[in-house]
RNA sequence: CGGGGUGUGGCGAAGUUUGGUAUCGCGCUUGGUUCGGGACCAAGAGGCCCCGGGUUCGAAUCCCGGCACUCCGACCA
């Protein structure tokens, strides 16, 4: 017991999930608190994660036609409000401006909680013809929601995000569009982040305001909880006629163009936290640890040390790993600890005797696993042991989400999954949604999403026994 | 927004019931010895006791009002 937790601050993760969380984004240096509640400082580390994220993103995106844009942070209320179903789902949480300077404003403006109206605004003024689509736009900002309960990552008041918004000439063509931006988010989360997706869409209730369509990547967390990562919309022309954008299309008629947006932000973060982590702290997937190698001499003061892990450090460099070396006073032990805290993949020991048998010790931080590297293998051994690591954390991670995957076939075995389990449960749904919200009344789960990949488990809706043909994933969700 | 808990050097706590000028551990600084799982010795530095009022000769402590953090709900990425 005792022996697998190193680092006595943080809280068991099976004791107390949530204070675990909490824990782990403050000792690891990812989290500190601004004075204002939902405001939350992102400190190096946590930034360089959300920089790999937004080069890997961003690289994707530009490959698929889009272009970066940057778009004003405050929106005209009577902007806004041009979109009903947009504004009654945006506007009690929006934060308005009132005053520049010591002076009224004529008009109050809100900071933005996400942009579709500016893009709106903006398309009404530049679209002209069919030529000109579609319009592949994203930007990278923050928005402002003000939300009543706040957890660092998973729900800040201003987050880091990116949003898609594009205008194509066709229904298909922008709803394949929707499509593929959710497969690039999915695509992302599995390769990179080591985090197994369900892809689907959601439920009118769950939709975005103002969408025809949602689609969401639903991925489970350690706990067995829910954590939406992704969403893709597909809007219809209905922006477009609020907002009176038109173009001439090729037979020379005014035609509405069709919208879609697509977002994912810094809750990935708080989303690897709790796929990965352990009871020593954070754990990162290879591919996006800001540090992927820590290069730890041991017995510094011995002739040849500090040489020799510079040596390493500069080699793993060259072979395009990113890797530090830490030549502090403190004693080892101290930094191993430390940086199994912060879940730096791969550590490697280098001290005297090692260099004495012209080899290295490598340890993992998802297993422990040591291994002995020789000296003179270490640009090939290093990398396949990192690629190990990436594979590792995601079959744990799809185990997880498996294992806690269970099929329902009425609310009364859906209330004993839930109580005796917890996870997700996949029951069939007529459709409607007094069903729907019986499921939270009784059962105390929200629908995640309606998988894409569909299976038969009834014939009848799991909450009025009609005849049902959808499968649905619910859970308890952050 | 409803219900609970918390707020004392950087961090974690004691002190609050019963008012008398703040204590401990960790961390930090300097010097020395150490170094293969959070080393040791010595000497130092560091506090608007969350904020604002009030009671009192005197408030970390009692009273009133705020704010923040945290957990559980409802709302949401």
């Amino acid at each position: 017991m005792a022996k697998d937790k190193k680092v006595e601050q943080i809280t068991d993760m099976d004791v107390d999930f949530a204070q675990w969380f909490t824990d782990v984004v403050t000792k690891a240096e990812l989290i500190d608190y601004s004075g204002v509640k939902g405001f939350f400082i992102l400190r190096p580390y946590a930034f360089a994660i959300w920089e790999n994220i937004q080069s890997v993103l961003d690289g994707r995106f530009k490959e698929l036609g889009h272009e970066n844009v940057s778009m004003p942070v405050l929106i005209p209320e009577s902007l806004l409000q041009k979109e009903k179903d947009h504004v009654e789902g945006f506007a009690p949480e929006v934060a308005w401006v009132t005053h520049g300077g010591s002076e009224e404003l004529a008009e109050r403006m809100c900071i933005r909680p996400t942009s579709e109206t500016l893009f709106c605004d903006h398309w009404s003024h530049i679209l002209r013809s069919w030529r000109d689509l579609p319009m592949l736009y994203n930007q990278w900002c923050s928005v402002l929601r003000w939300e009543k309960t706040t957890r660092p990552f998973l729900r800040h008041r201003e987050f880091l995000w990116q949003e898609g918004h594009t205008l194509h000439a066709t229904q298909e063509e922008a709803e394949q569009e929707t499509q593929q931006m959710l497969n690039v988010y999915a695509d992302f989360c599995e390769k990179y982040l080591a985090m197994p997706v369900i892809k689907g869409q959601k439920t009118d209730k769950e939709k975005f305001a103002g969408a025809v369509a949602t689609y969401t990547i639903e991925c489970m967390m350690h706990d067995k909880k829910g954590l939406q990562s992704g969403t893709s919309h597909y809007f219809g022309d209905g922006f477009a006629r609020a907002f009176d954008i038109q173009f001439t299309d090729k037979e020379n008629k005014l035609s509405y163009p069709h919208q879609t947006s697509w977002g994912v932000t810094t809750r990935l973060i708080g989303g690897i936290i709790m796929t990965h982590g352990d009871n020593s702290g954070l754990v990162l997937p290879p591919k996006i640890a800001p540090i992927q190698v820590m290069v730890i001499p041991v017995a510094m003061h011995k002739e040849g040390v500090i040489e020799k892990a510079a040596e390493l450090t500069a080699r793993l460099k060259a072979a395009g790993l990113r890797v530090k070396n830490d030549l502090g006073d403190q004693s080892p032990g101290w930094k191993f600890a430390q940086y199994e805290m912060k879940g730096v993949p791969l550590r490697i020991e280098i001290g005297p005797k090692d260099i004495e048998n012209g080899q290295c010790v490598a340890v993992r931080r998802d297993n422990g696993g040591k291994t002995a590297v020789a000296l003179n293998e270490l640009e090939e051994k290093i990398p396949a042991i990192l690629e190990d690591v990436q594979k590792g954390l995601y079959e744990k991670a799809l185990k997880n989400l498996q294992d806690n995957t269970r099929p329902a076939k009425t609310l009364d075995e859906v209330k004993a999954v839930m109580s005796e389990h917890g996870g997700f449960v996949k029951t069939m749904w007529c459709g409607d949604l007094d069903c729907e919200l019986k499921m939270k009344e009784d059962a105390g789960v929200s629908s995640r999403c309606i998988p894409f990949e569909q299976e038969h488990i009834a014939d009848t809706c799991v909450c009025c026994g009609k005849p049902a043909d959808k499968m649905v994933i619910w859970g308890v969700a952050y």
